[in-house]
DNA sequence: CGGTAGACCTGACCGC
DNA sequence: TGCGGTCAGGTCTACC
């Protein structure tokens, strides 16, 4: 799924569609994403217009012109498609529908339905799947020596920290990988034993795979798309992730696939210890 | 409390 | 062509 930069991807692409313009109409078509889409959305909805959409982690917010504040969250597989509406054909995973006054229509498409639309609570854009979330990567709130006080005391791997939201937030499979590979550790270092001098690379190396793959428009690697269908190409500059067996870009030794905690990792044994 | 399986879903792909 | 197994960008809950 999208990680941070997809999502983020994603959030800038609905402003330039949503504010401004009516909903006139709006659709369930699922019984439950990770929980049920709450019925009343659709009337509660119906003739506002979204204001602005901020993100926290991987979860965007879209603030309603009634006051509501919207929870969303693209899952695994999540994704939104934006066209005219003479174009529009919904398709078998079109689960939420916008009418817009512009006669285009909006729809949020999710095989898997491990996303999320709720209700946040009003105002404070508060939920409580909001209260475990970690710092965010890309502000000074993420520096070395946080990073270091804050791995220290871990026995699990760095794979497992990293993909913590509790901790850093925002990061997903795809960008630990990429992240560990720039700061030259390994996925399956235990996360106490990193040394001072590590955790000041690897912070530069999570914001700068964070803010390139923004850049690039985000990873496309099966499903995801930009609302306007658009792919991301960060995918093409992947240094690990999805390479098993291909040469290191830095030095040609074959990348490394393992699985840890279920989920497969990505690294170079020659340069990452 | 920290840490780790299991659960939730569909679809694509691979080997037989 | 069909079937079973495996895997996929997330993250909550249950259990040790």
């Amino acid at each position: 799924m999208p990680e941070l930069p997809e999502v983020e991807t994603t959030r800038r692409g609905l402003l330039k569609i949503l504010p401004g313009k009516k909903i006139l109409r709006a659709e369930i078509h699922t019984e439950k994403l990770r929980l049920p889409i709450p019925p009343e959305i659709s009337a509660a909805i119906k003739s506002a217009h979204v204001t602005d959409i901020t993100r926290r982690a991987k979860y965007m917010i879209w603030r309603l012109s009634n006051g509501r504040d919207l929870l969303v969250h693209l899952g695994m597989s999540g994704r939104f498609r934006h066209s005219a509406k003479k174009d529009f054909e919904k398709t078998k995973h079109d689960h939420f529908i916008l009418y817009l006054s512009d006669n285009t229509v909006l729809a949020y498409h999710d095989p898997r339905r491990f996303g999320l639309i709720d209700w946040a609570k009003q105002g404070t854009a508060d939920h409580s799947w909001l209260g475990n979330i970690g710092v965010d990567p890309l502000s000074r709130d993420l520096n070395a020596d946080w990073l270091y006080e804050n791995l220290r005391g871990r026995k699990t791997t760095m794979k497992a920290a990293l993909l913590d939201q509790k901790m850093i937030n925002g990061l997903g499979n795809i960008y630990v990988s990429e992240a560990l590979f720039y700061a030259g550790i390994r996925p399956t270092r235990i996360a106490a034993k990193v040394t001072k001098l590590e955790a000041a690379r690897l912070v530069p190396a999570i914001k700068k795979v964070l803010n390139a793959a923004i850049k690039s428009g985000g990873s496309s690697l099966r499903d995801y798309r930009d609302v306007d269908g658009q792919v991301g190409f960060f995918q093409e500059r992947f240094t690990v992730y999805d390479r098993a067996g291909e040469p290191c870009r830095t030095c040609a030794t074959p990348i490394r696939q393992i699985t840890q905690n279920g989920r497969s990792s990505y690294f170079c044994s020659h340069c990452q210890k």
